[in-house]
DNA sequence: ACTGACAATATTGTTCGACAATCCGGCTAC
DNA sequence: GTAGCCGGATTGTCGAACAATATTGTCAGT
């Protein structure tokens, strides 16, 4: 699927934060015609993994400061009542058993483990957890892709401390989504996400695009 | 743009919720290459209008119990976000002439003024408060589309004590965030959705699509 | 040199026609 | 009645073409 391909582009650093896409040269590449390279654009474009600008393209989305302070905002909410949902659903079936497997593999990679390492097991932690919420709505908006992208614009901007609280942070998650206490389970990933805003707010300038015209 | 013909289509009662789009058809009826078609087809599933299945097609998306119920947690938190920044920056610019526009346009409604009319400054309502909430990627994933959605599947189903409370749950949001506080219009919002839910979980089980097969 | 208008180029937006892949309903054979 | 097959309908994809628009390059005039 073209828009998989898009995705693993960015991971894998073949397509840099703010690069343009130029169909043609994805046609060539990835040996589809247009108009399903289009398709695969306007999807990506809903998830906000590009932004697409009449006649003039699809480029790699960038963040200015302000949208990131944005998208926080409404990540903290989402992602809030999912740590909720997921506290509330860890006993049915094999969610435990699941949730404990994807909270390890982050822990696991505590000491060590380059950063690439690190956001496929972030990723997987966040998809484990939104498919124990059981709520295909959630599911269905809440930017997995987003996501992606914020680390990969952010990647290789923290320091060690900021790592370092970011792992416990995830832990405290994972405690309280596993012991089902769906209060604690909540506020512990709005901590986290706040906590991420402040560290955010504290990046130099170069790290965001620059604010758009208007 | 054929996006836009179709949730009118929508809205004006041509398509009914559930109803098949074939692309054939719609490239007959709004004179647009099929090409255009499914890429309209593509942001209308992103935005959740439609349901796109694979080898099936699209078809005006409708809900189950289970699928509303989901809805309903998701937009109570984003809805609640959305008035709490409306609520702060009410004060800038023109935003509060805008606002209590309309909020008195609804309010003008209440004796009279057939449920189309109701649905439409509704949306209105909805449009403002996001554009002063001055946070981009709300307006991006709050699904406006859904709430239409929402209103065309279950128009028409609502008891008149129903109705005199919505009207009642709006007048109190819109006094909340005209006089800029946050916390309660935050809580007025969230507890206005809460009550579309219990009112909802009062409906026969003919408003609802069934549930998905397995 | 600098600036503005204009031409050339590149890219996107849309159309058409074609064919393969897949789904659905009805038919046949058992 | 049911399993399997068949054919029509629809979607998924392709390729080529052209129009609409944005970007870049050119050049005259100051």
């Amino acid at each position: 699927m073209v828009v998989n391909a898009i995705n693993e582009g960015i991971m894998k650093r073949r397509y840099s934060v703010g690069q343009r896409l130029v169909e043609s040269d994805l046609t060539r590449d990835l040996k589809v015609s247009r108009g399903t390279v289009r398709e695969a654009l306007k999807t990506l474009s809903a998830e906000g993994v590009v932004k697409l600008t009449p006649h003039r393209g699809a480029f790699i989305r960038s963040l200015s400061r302000k949208e990131a302070n944005d998208l926080l905002v409404v990540l903290e909410v989402l992602c809030g009542v999912a740590a909720r949902l997921a506290a509330e659903h860890i006993k049915h079936g094999d969610n435990q058993k699941r949730f404990k497997a994807a909270q390890q593999a982050i822990a696991g990679l505590r000491n060590g483990g380059g950063a690439s390492g690190f956001a496929e097991e972030r990723a997987r932690f966040y998809q484990t957890m939104l498919i124990i919420c059981g709520n295909a709505e959630l599911e269905r908006i809440m930017p997995l892709a987003h996501i992606f992208m914020f680390r990969m614009q952010f990647q290789g901007l923290w320091s060690k401390k900021d790592i370092a609280a970011v792992f416990k942070e995830y832990q405290d998650i994972a405690t309280a989504i596993l012991t089902g206490d769906t209060k604690l389970a909540e506020s512990h990933m709005r901590r986290h996400i706040r906590k991420t805003g402040e560290r955010m707010s504290k990046l130099p300038e170069s790290a965001f695009a620059v604010e758009e015209d208007h």
